[in-house]
RNA sequence: GCCGGGAUGGCGGAAUCGGUAGACGCAGCGGACUCAAAAUCCGCCGCCGCAAGGUGUGAGGGUUCGAGUCCCUCUCCCGGCACCA
């Protein structure tokens, strides 16, 4: 055994080892409890970043453990291969999306291997291979039969100058990243799949996982967005035809107070309106401009413009004029609104702006417990309608006057006045009677509205899977038959950034009507790579199957652990739900949920640097390249450029990105310290769920912390420790110490390890170390307190560091192999204590503390309490008037 | 804007059920070893104070013998918002 720690050599020999006897290959076996751990698949984008180092090492820290408490373990890995940067990249080196692609998982896979995740690599797979993505074709053909899969237009970011489609990301204030061309709103057709129908169950599911945390399911629950409200219609007459204009809302018990409506600008109501009246149809268009993003649209200015047509009020027969509003989304409910400024805030923004075309402002409900009687109409506190009220009378005549240049709104549920028989009813109560009614009239009902809508899976772009479907003139649009499948790809394209690359490919594009044999087109149209992350998983169970799945998923599935950024909370996981769902529904799989347990990892940050250039662009800088600059409390002001002094700005602390140069590369942390230093590091820096701050000088603590585990090992070889020994019948006082800290510790992991907080497992290892280095170095039972106490330590770790833990564990001749060691569980015996200590408190304040018998009963501890130096000193002579005593923990006397 | 989350020393973070705030580490300071440096080891280290003690978990209020933890109000920061993955 060398005497100094070499990471490079011993992680080498580790990792040969782990392939020789094949350590990680996961084979299905009944008899033993089966754990599958996964890790969200990486995007190949060119090398490792150390999100994806801390997402790994998470998986394989529980990967390992879960081996040594004796499940059988699966750890896959693949490539969430097509998308939209292998395309960016094209545009700029040339080089076709597929080669770039496959270079990258060559060098990032090797880059995996050589920090010795224990991954099955036998069942690796990549999303870009026909062999996998010819099952979303195939399952794309089952929905499109079941009805799950259609076709509908729909709203894109198109580019007038490359005549193309843009991702969100590809637009910028407004307009196309390469040509900086305005970007319009575009109607096109294209594929959704019918996710709305699983609604119901994807929000009731959500109480079926206890193993996900509760924010994630609450942001699903709040994306799915269903809600109770009423569906019903204003009568118009328009051009001598009378329609129905439908609306919902959730506020039936405002209708009263309705002062106008508003539709979208794509509502057929508007569209008609605009027929001869120019000044419409212009501003209809100009909503059509611009984002078609939901953040854009709920911050933007809130225009309208009166269409000039008027509806009927269902109850009261009131003329209402209907406007054009820009913040009306005809993808929801019914793509039109009823607008109460009263008791809505965003109604109420629109009315005050456009004050002078509308009518007043018509209030219909108050607060809870208001009386036209009592001084003031809401109860202190409360606050929302009070600033109304100063220097003016509280009664209903005032309130009706109440106008939208000054009043407040009140959108909170209370009691309707000003509505007719509907006066004094409650929220429920009154939504109840106004539904009824407007049934009676047929003019509506209750109804569910949900605010998830379909997933449109259509991508006008090169890199993905195709859809496969067929155009042919004479029969239509004819699906791809099963045996024709996988419509494979082209991988020689290189995209220009103009449009998809694949209109230029006669080969691809040209082929024969499955129905009617006459010549036909292929749909260049691809999925959305949500597609290929839907099912991935159940993919690694099944891996090289002939077909989708096989008989082997039901073994592994579902994922006992998945683990991923909080950024996928929302998308990715209700995308997999809903696949898993159209799955067992077509009874290719038996689960209802592909993940029992998730865990949601935060983001590595690092340092921004940057400053203004002459040109009004921003430069950014790496940390390596500046020197930092702090105040006297510590606290950084900025930084200077280390090439030549001058000062930059300090950007605080932000994501690892490449734009921002504040990446770290994994790989040359690797090769300076080794691949366990760098998996403490992440272990240790912050609990997984927190972002995760990078420092240098962690890292340095962390290789620091490795060397001295190393040098402790090494000492126990030189010194002959034996690694078992026998325990006499009582160990000298401070052994027994030693022991017991070693021991609490162990319990301190065990409990961590179970809440999945790795960096206090961490913590208990290095306190582990401290106390071990600091043990006597004589005494009765000493080697066996030390080799127990490292051997412990050693199995702790090995999760985190395993190559260092593997080579010492062999090394000191504990066994074989540590992966086929038992998880080390504390002892009572080890724990055991005659006295304690408890925390001395007078009145709640600390003042020391007082040691007891660990069998003391109440009375003694509190004798034993107050007669302490410290609780005589405190008390003042005053008597205590009662005593708190927390068993174990406290004793609080309250003078 | 809407939805979700967060804020604790100079820094990363700990505190399990409301019970010693600051574990563990980084940085810093002092010392040992060394011709010297690196590496390593020992000690100190929230703030104010000579000390006794006081004070302190984003801000303000409340409940409690006792609040980082529970309740109310507010500020700032981060993630998602459906074509980035």
């Amino acid at each position: 055994m060398q005497e100094k720690y070499n990471p490079q050599e011993i992680e080498q020999a580790a990792q040969a080892h782990w392939q020789s006897t094949q350590s990680f290959r996961a084979v299905e076996d009944p008899t033993k409890p089966k754990y599958y751990c996964l890790s969200m698949f990486p995007y190949p984008s060119g090398k490792l970043h150390m999100g994806h180092v801390r997402n790994y090492t998470i998986g394989d820290v529980l990967t390992r453990q879960h081996k040594m408490r004796g499940y059988n373990v699966l750890q896959p890995m693949g490539w969430d291969a097509f998308g939209l940067p292998a395309e960016n990249a094209a545009i700029q080196n040339k080089v076709p999306p597929a080669k770039w692609t496959y270079d990258n998982i060559a060098y990032m896979k090797q880059q995996l291997q050589s920090l010795g995740f224990a991954i099955d690599w036998e069942r690796e797979l990549a999303t870009c291979k026909p062999e996998y993505y010819r099952w979303n074709q195939w399952l794309f053909l089952r929905m499109l039969e079941k009805g799950i899969a259609y076709k509908k237009t729909q709203v894109v970011n198109w580019d007038p100058v490359d005549q193309t489609v843009l991702a969100n990301e590809q637009v910028i204030d407004g307009r196309g990243w390469r040509t900086g061309a305005l970007v319009e709103k575009r109607e096109i057709p294209g594929y959704y799949l019918g996710i709305t129908q699983y609604a119901d169950e994807l929000l009731s599911a959500l109480d079926t996982l206890p193993g996900w945390p509760e924010r994630v399911k609450t942001m699903q629950a709040n994306w799915i967005g269903k809600s109770t409200g009423v569906r019903f219609a204003f009568p118009y007459e328009l051009d001598g035809k009378k329609d129905l204009l439908w609306v919902f809302t959730t506020r039936a018990d405002t209708i009263m107070g309705v002062t106008f409506c508003a539709v979208a600008a794509e509502h057929p109501l508007a569209t008609r309106a605009a027929q001869g009246n120019a000044k419409l149809a212009a501003f209809i268009e100009e909503c059509k401009q611009g984002s078609v993003m939901e953040a854009d649209m709920a911050t933007m200015e809130k225009k309208g413009m009166p269409t000039g047509v008027f509806v009927e009020h269902p109850l009261t027969g009131e003329k209402v004029e209907v406007w054009v509003g820009n913040y009306v989304l005809m993808s929801y409910g019914e793509g039109a609104v009823m607008a109460v400024p009263a008791h809505d805030e965003r109604d109420f923004a629109f009315a005050q702006k456009y004050n002078d075309q509308l009518p007043p402002i018509k209030p219909v409900v108050v607060p809870e417990g208001f009386s036209e009687a009592s001084d003031s109409m809401v109860p202190a506190g409360q606050g929302l309608i009070a600033p109304v009220i100063q220097g003016q009378p509280p009664n209903k005549s005032w309130l009706i006057d109440w106008h939208h240049d000054w009043a407040p709104c009140f959108a909170s549920q209370g009691m309707l006045f000003n509505s007719g028989k509907y006066d004094g009813l409650g929220y429920e109560a009154a939504i109840a009677a106004i539904a009824a009614d407007l049934k009676a009239k047929g003019l509506g009902d209750t109804q569910v509205q949900w605010r998830l809508r379909d997933w449109g899976i259509s991508r006008q772009r090169y890199w993905g899977c195709p859809i496969p479907l067929i155009h042919c003139d004479t029969c239509g649009t004819v699906p791809v038959p099963d045996e024709q499948l996988p419509v494979v790809l082209p991988e020689d394209c290189v995209p220009d950034g103009s449009g998809n690359p694949l209109l230029k490919r006669p080969d691809f594009l040209n082929c024969t009507c499955p129905k009617c044999g006459k010549p036909a087109r292929r749909e260049t149209d691809t999925m959305d790579t949500f597609v290929d992350s839907s099912w991935y998983y159940a993919r690694f169970a099944s891996a090289g199957a002939p077909t989708m799945v096989d008989n082997r998923a039901p073994y592994w599935m579902p994922v006992d652990q998945y683990i991923g950024g909080i950024e996928h909370a929302i998308l990715h996981l209700l995308y997999s739900r809903f696949w898993t769902k159209v799955m067992r529904d077509l009874r290719l799989v038996s689960y209802d949920e592909p993940f029992a347990n998730l865990l949601t990892q935060g983001m590595v940050l690092n340092h921004i640097f940057s400053r203004r250039t002459d040109k009004g662009g921003i430069e950014y800088f790496a940390p390596e390249e500046v020197d930092l600059v702090r105040d006297e409390g510590g606290h950084v002001t900025g930084a200077t450029l280390k090439a030549d002094g001058s000062t930059i700005d300090y950007g605080g602390i932000g994501t690892m990105s490449k734009s921002k140069r504040n990446g770290v590369d994994p790989q040359a942390l690797i090769e300076q310290y080794g691949a366990d230093t760098a998996r403490f590091f992440m272990m240790f820096a912050s609990p997984p769920e927190q972002t995760l701050e990078w420092s240098d000088s962690g890292v340095e603590g962390a290789y620091r912390f490795l060397k001295r585990v190393w040098a402790f090992g090494h000492s126990l070889q030189e010194g002959g420790v034996p690694p078992r020994l026998t325990f006499p019948e009582k160990l000298p006082a401070d052994l027994a110490a030693l022991r017991r800290e070693i021991h609490l510790n162990l319990k301190q992991a065990n409990y961590d390890l179970g809440k999945m907080q790795f960096n206090t497992v961490a913590s208990a290892a290095m306190k582990m170390l401290n106390a071990l280095e600091k043990a006597p170095k004589t005494g009765d039972g000493r080697d066996a307190v030390v080799a127990e106490g490292f051997s412990i330590l050693l199995r702790v770790l090995s999760p985190i560091t395993p190559h260092l833990c593997h080579a010492l564990w062999t090394e000191l001749g504990y066994g074989a192999d540590i992966l086929a060691a038992a998880w080390p569980e504390p002892l009572d015996e080890a724990l055991v204590q005659d006295e304690i200590e408890l925390v001395l408190q007078v009145n709640g304040k600390t003042r020391g503390s007082v040691r007891v018998p660990a069998g003391a009963d109440k009375t003694a501890i509190e004798a034993a309490a107050v007669a302490s130096e410290a609780a005589q000193k405190f008390m003042e002579g005053k008597p205590a008037k009662k005593v708190v005593v927390v068993p174990g923990r406290l004793v609080n006397i309250v003078a």
